[in-house]
RNA sequence: GGAGAGAUGGGUGAGUGGCUGAAACCACCGGUUUGCUAAACCGACGUACGGGUCAUUCUGUACCGGGGGUUCGAAUCCCCCUCUCUCCGCCA
């Protein structure tokens, strides 16, 4: 969420700037403009017609101790009228302050300014294109093949116990998905992150701190006899512990990681870009998140970025890094990378990381500040997460350029972890 | 699932209708003292929105889990909701 005050004095920047995630935000700002006059006279007035209430409920609590209580009377009949325009005026504040929460939640987040202009994937820009895309043999094939082939992943038994989207990973299947966890999480410990170990189902709070809710409802699994949320990913329950929280500078940045489940109804997808691990409702991941200073929030984006590249150079898998054009870009980012590696036996580049400064457009909603040591002010922090990384595509990944006649080659980074290192 | 208790500022916790935006203590911050640390003493110490000087300041309003009600006036009384804790039952 766009913080009011800056919408109300800067609202030409904020239209010109949501141009490049093709967002016609004129009238919503015009109407936002508008209505918050309207709100400031409303609680001028209303303000006004208290302090002059809060006067005469004093002076009348002075007569009764004084015993003069038909002096109290008189000053009582005053008061009617005064509540009656208190009410009204209460009311319409907050009819128009509704109004504008409304329209306000509307906004995107602005791009950063070298956010490259664009439309579709195609427009994304690839600052970086690394590693070897391996030559396979003639009778290689997708990993939903290999997946059945050496019995790892059983995709149909997935689908008896609860449905499609919930494979069953068994062997060296559940093993290496063990494997790409606990390296994951020992990557991101060493690169300075605390682990986190959060809950799985979160409340309707926490989904409207991160965006999750009210908009996009849909998307998550909801328990509604206990409403609880199922959660898509880490970043809403680990973002959402700094909720309501003023931070001491010096606190800052926040690094966590965690690992979860992740649980994604993602209803209306359908086709083989869905098959195997591509698309699946639920999933492992890591994600890395920070609180961090507003003056630093972009370094440390590169330095999650690089954190990221490292964990796919060490699996050896050949990936490229884009730079989201404004039209592909999620509604909360304010600059996003996308990790892509090579899947050899698919022939295409499969998503596996996304890593974001969402600036101060998430802390907005959750009210997660920090102290300013200069001025002792509360100040918005910025928020940043990325994937650090999602299991099934690494794995689908792993799996096909990997294969060879003799079996799967584990990466060696993985051996240790695995404790095998081949899958035959 | 059954029964009871509770929700107050960063923390502990007082406060049953008006001078309480809120005692006291602890923590944090500034200062004095001190060779340093500690101790002691003094001071400051919530957030949001609005108005004026728009730089330091000044000022109005709201907020004691959330919502509604009673009253001239509510942290305090009434109603509803949510959550937490304790005991019992069940259970990894």
């Amino acid at each position: 969420m766009l913080n009011l005050k800056f919408i109300q004095e800067n609202p030409e920047l904020v239209i010109e700037k949501l141009k490049k995630k093709h967002f016609d935000a004129s009238v919503i700002v015009q109407q936002i403009t508008a209505l918050s006059a309207k709100k400031n006279e409303t609680q001028a007035c209303a303000d006004q017609c208290k302090a002059e209430m809060n006067k005469i409920s004093k002076e009348i609590g002075l007569l009764m101790r004084d015993g003069k209580t038909t002096e109290a009377d008189v000053a009582k009949n005053r008061t009617a009228e005064l509540k009656e325009n208190i009410k009204q005026l209460d009311d319409s504040f907050a009819r128009i302050d509704q109004e504008i929460f409304n329209i306000q939640v509307l906004l995107p987040n602005l791009p950063a300014d070298i956010v490259p202009e664009g439309r579709t994937p195609e427009d994304n820009l690839v600052v970086k294109r690394l590693g070897e895309i391996p030559v396979l043999s003639e009778n290689s094939v997708p990993h939903w093949e290999l997946a059945k082939k050496y019995d790892i992943i059983d995709f149909e038994l997935g689908v008896k116990i609860t449905g499609a989207g919930f494979p069953v990973y068994k062997g060296k299947g559940a093993r290496i998905q063990r494997a790409l966890i606990s390296f994951f999480l020992d990557e991101a410990r060493e690169a300075g992150f605390l682990e986190i170990q959060p809950p799985l189902m979160v409340n309707e709070d926490s989904g409207f701190g991160t965006g999750q809710l009210p908009d996009k409802e849909g998307q998550m699994y909801h328990a509604t006899e206990d409403n609880l949320y199922l959660i898509p990913t880490a970043e809403v329950p680990v973002t959402n512990l700094y909720r309501d929280m003023i931070l001491e500078a010096k606190d800052l940045p926040i690094k966590n990681t965690a690992y979860s489940a992740c649980f994604r109804r993602e209803a209306g997808s359908y086709g083989k870009d869905v098959r195997g691990l591509n698309r699946l409702h639920q999933f492992d991941k890591v994600e890395i998140v920070q609180i961090a200073h507003p003056d630093h929030s972009y370094e440390l984006l590169d330095e999650m970025v690089a954190h990221v590249e490292s964990l796919v150079q060490k699996l050896e898998l050949p990936y490229r890094i884009l730079r989201l054009c404004g039209g592909d870009m999620s509604f909360t980012s304010a600059l996003t990378y996308d990790f892509e590696v090579f899947s050899a036996a698919q022939e295409k580049w499969l998503e596996v990381s996304s890593v974001s400064n969402f600036e101060s457009f998430q802390a907005n909603r959750l009210k997660l500040r920090y102290r300013d040591e200069v001025t002792k002010k509360p100040v918005v922090a910025h928020t940043l997460n990325g994937s650090a990384l999602a299991l099934p595509r690494i794995l689908a990944a792993l799996l096909e350029n990997n294969q060879t006649p003799e079996g799967i080659r584990i990466p060696k980074v993985l051996i240790p972890y695995c404790g095998f290192d081949v899958i035959d």
